[in-house]
RNA sequence: GUGGCUGUAGCUCAGCUGGCAGAGUACAUGAUUGUGGCUCAUGUUGUCGCGGGUUCAAGUCCCGUCAGCCACCCCA
């Protein structure tokens, strides 16, 4: 079909049928958050682009090669946002939320924009959820952020996903492992893939999953990041671990977890669901005590994550929880000639006031087309007005589901539906 | 950004070595004068993704292009 206007690429339309799942999504997500105790932000679509070159980390594709930069008339560079916590972060630094002392607890939802090439469950414009604590290194604010995520995908009833965690530790710790990679990879330099070379010096942790058979073989007995841990960072990782088992949230440990921005440290994990094909992470986070710093802050310890809910409908549609259609109207009114229509609509508008779903359509003229689209809007009831009704002052209303009817004067079926 | 597969009715798809564009489903009408779901009958729906080329003739072959999917890459 040739159309003159095409959606832009890696884009799509959230249809009237498709709407019902991602409000109930949403209303799930910002449920759970409340109950931990997060509130709700929302940032601007767009922020000055050295936001992002400066805190995501200016090595990351997401910065070279995946953002969509534009110049406004004052020729200022801004860039659509390719991340939501970088954003958060500047708000609370400009708005000097460190003044109001303690944890920052804050929620978010909203599209994100990266220019890459689309498949499943990859698009330009996609659709992320996520929180920040922002203002506490302690281990169980850790715990507590992966326990929300885990409550969350938990409440939509899916199965099939797995947490993973690991612990990238401070920046020392970070250079000194990068370091033992790269003293570990340089003999075997002439063995290693392209990309791996271009990983050796761009993200040395990117190595350890690279899948090429020989690769593979070298990465398994590269070095591990958790040998290069000093012991305040054990000790951090380890306290997370213990308060996840109280929170009953199932986890493994991955030592080959790497995160794709720059500013993560110590903790950081993933969730997985590897049905979906290549592109399986449902979420991720992880903490970034250098970031606020970074953006002009006083120095103040933050984690988060973010999911994206592209994956998240595919997860729900594979494991089949199709949460139940949208629900159908209360009433559908089967309305039969012009003249009854005037008395049928004000009956409707009673009957709206009462709260009262109720439907009807004009294209639809015969009594048995009216009834059959009661039927498919999958309507409890069936209102009849036709002249015969308004001279007698006796509607019809059919329960569906029961094939049973009743006539019933305007005032009884106002009372009908008055609970 | 790299490689591969695909694009035909609203949806799912068939269409062979070029020869009248099809099925199922959905939709509409009727069987049932004002009562849905099931059944049966009848009917409507197409720039065969787009542009060009070869040919008497192209949905079919060739080139280009756009889009989707798969893998790489990257990540949500």
């Amino acid at each position: 079909m040739a159309v003159k206007y095409t959606i832009p690429r890696g884009t799509f339309d959230i249809l009237p049928e498709k709407s019902y799942i991602w409000n109930y999504i949403k209303h799930v997500f910002a449920k759970t958050a409340m109950e931990f105790g997060y509130k709700e932000i929302v940032t601007p679509i767009f922020e000055k682009a050295d936001l992002f070159e400066r805190s995501v980390g200016d090595t990351s594709d997401i910065i070279q090669k995946e953002m969509y930069k534009f110049k406004d008339n004052k020729q200022r560079t801004f860039a659509l946002r390719p991340e939501g916590t970088a954003p958060v972060v500047r708000s609370y630094v400009e708005n000097n939320m460190q003044a109001n002392g303690g944890l920052q607890r804050l929620y978010y939802m909203g599209p994100m924009f990266r220019y890459d090439r689309p498949q499943k469950g990859r698009y330009r414009q996609f659709y992320q959820y996520g929180v920040e604590a922002i203002g506490s290194n302690h281990p169980y604010v850790d715990a507590e952020v992966i326990a929300l995520q885990y409550a969350f995908l938990k409440r939509l009833g899916l199965k099939g996903i797995v947490l993973e965690i690991n612990s990238l530790g401070n920046k020392a710790s970070t250079e000194g492992y990068n370091k033992a990679l790269r003293d570990f990879y340089e003999p075997h330099k002439e063995e290693i893939c392209g990309d791996c070379i271009a990983r050796l010096e761009k993200n040395p942790r990117r190595l350890l999953d690279c899948k090429v058979p020989t690769c593979k073989e070298i990465a398994a007995v590269a070095p591990v990041m958790i040998d290069y841990l000093d012991d305040e960072c054990k000790e951090h990782f380890e306290a997370v671990q213990i308060y996840l088992k109280a929170m009953d949230v199932e986890f493994k440990i991955n030592p080959r977890i790497v995160r794709g921005l720059d500013y993560y440290t110590h903790t950081a994990f993933e969730f997985l669901n590897n049905k979906l094909g290549a592109q399986n992470a449902v979420g991720g986070g992880g903490r970034y005590n250098g970031l606020v710093q970074q953006i002009g802050g006083k120095e103040s310890p933050g984690i988060g994550f973010a999911g994206g809910f592209e994956r998240l409908i595919l997860s729900l549609e594979q494991e089949e929880l199709f949460m139940g259609n949208e629900p159908g109207p209360d009433v559908y009114a089967v309305i039969l000639g012009d003249k009854a229509l005037v008395k049928g609509s004000e009956l409707m508008q009673k009957l709206r006031a009462l709260d009262v779903k109720i439907e009807y359509d004009p294209i639809k003229v015969s009594m048995k087309a009216q009834m059959k689209t009661a039927n498919k809007v999958n309507a409890k009831y069936a209102l009849i007005i036709g002249e015969n009704e308004i001279d007698n002052n006796a509607y019809v209303l059919k329960n569906l589901d029961e094939s049973t009817q009743d006539s019933l004067t305007e005032s009884e079926l106002l009372e009908h539906f008055n609970k």
